[in-house]
DNA sequence: ACCTGAACACCGTTCAAGT
DNA sequence: ACCTGAACACCGTTCAAGT
């Protein structure tokens, strides 16, 4: 995350009247810092301008009229971070695994701020239009056009940005040890007569497939799957391709 | 969804002192029913008791001590739907296929609460012991096992659920309009120089490709593209297989 | 067991005003 | 252009109390 110093002041030289200095950058930086701290749930705007030391309308002022603007810009400084770097000369695949495999990082720094970044359009939507071209010029060199581009395009952002998501979606708030005891004990008590496959897996997968869990991506790792995933993805995109590219 | 009739009172005879008799049931479809109406976002406790004519603190009290707890509640109406009529006698890749296209489907009926199904660990994780039964089953007929099947299984989950979640995010609540325009126009005015291939495939994929949407999926099929996701998996999960079931 | 009224400690957002 | 104070119309949740 860019760690900007705190007098930037977007460029345009300030007449003497400002007192505060307050800057998007800024407030997304504690925005950011806040939601790490204390998880999406608890976030507020008021508690943000307290931590500013700033006027709730301040913010307002620098990040246009709504809390989901400032998601907004949330959002855009994470995707802006994955299109650091991306490599250009390697294949298409390698180009693929690269971008998302970063995308993951980025989030898994920051994993309370997942909830925004799959589930609001605002902040999905804030275009990182290097991510976007990084994606299409892959599928673009794997042969993919018109329709079934759109659809390799969906399917891999749907597909490993949601992974993503449901990943590191937050637990419940406070009192999560008696919830993690109860839903524990839960699982652990499934009817082996009902759920004969579930039951067998149990003791091994319990806490550690989605739904059957307790704990997100934070606690648990979810790396090998969302290697796997994406193994999938790219494996089967290679196969449906309408032109293959040598593979260099 | 179950259309329970109101006078339902938990299989309990009741004694003759209960005025309203309320119940989670109940509780359940009027809350479905107004996020429908109004939005997840907009959705609150004490609308909720408005529309059921019943003090806030009766919600609370039949439902477990928090919002969050009504949330799970939700998700665990919506998961038990999808495992209704799961095929048995089919081959494992046809049974994988209807219970995701299952679930999507009853997703869409309610698209304003899927940002309840894959953004938070309780509603994700009121475990639905058929629909994850269903899974590891087929996953097994396929042959795999441990760790393999724990992979295959999360990706199965975090890709296809994920993707829904992505697929219905709500757009911005009131002046959706001044947003979608401005949106729009960002869209179409991309740099050809900067971004070549977005630029190249503009009038046909803007507002019909994630990150460069400013509607969801009420208004936009993904379908296809689901449908390509969902093909992708089976396909990969089928070649990755230890052990190939035959085909009927 | 089921239900309510009143209260606590907050919210997001807007309006009018200051420099 | 940048910033604040005060106010509006809400929240989720809890506490004490009623039948």
């Amino acid at each position: 995350m860019s760690e900007k110093k705190e007098q930037k002041t977007n460029g345009k030289p300030r007449g003497r009247a400002a007192a505060v200095g307050l800057t998007k950058d800024r407030i997304v930086d504690v925005a950011i810092a806040q939601i790490d701290e204390k998880g999406f749930h608890a976030f507020s705007m008021r508690e943000l301008a307290r931590a500013l030391g700033v006027s709730p309308n301040n913010i307002y002022w620098h990040v246009g009229g709504t809390k989901e603007d400032l998601f907004g810009e949330i959002a855009a400084r994470f995707t802006a971070e994955v299109s650091q770097s991306l490599p250009r000369d390697k294949p298409w695949q390698d180009r693929l695994r690269t971008v998302f495999l970063s995308y993951r990082e980025a989030v898994s720094d920051h994993a309370n701020v997942a909830p925004l970044l799959g589930a609001q359009l605002k902040s999905n939507g804030v275009a990182n239009l290097a991510l976007v071209e990084a994606v299409l010029t892959a599928l673009h060199d794997a042969g993919y056009r018109g329709p079934g581009m759109r659809d390799a395009f969906n399917a891999l952002i749907g597909g490993l940005c949601g992974f993503v998501t449901m990943e590191f979606a937050p637990a419940p708030d406070d009192k999560a040890q008696e919830w993690e005891a109860l839903f524990a004990e839960r699982v652990a008590g499934i009817d082996p007569a009902l759920f004969p496959y579930t039951h067998s897996v149990l003791p091994e997968f319990s806490n550690r497939i989605f739904v059957l869990r307790w704990e997100n991506g934070k606690d648990v790792s979810y790396a090998s799957s969302f290697d796997f995933l994406l193994d999938l993805l790219i494996e089967g995109l290679s196969a449906h391709a309408p032109n293959q590219t040598p593979t260099s």
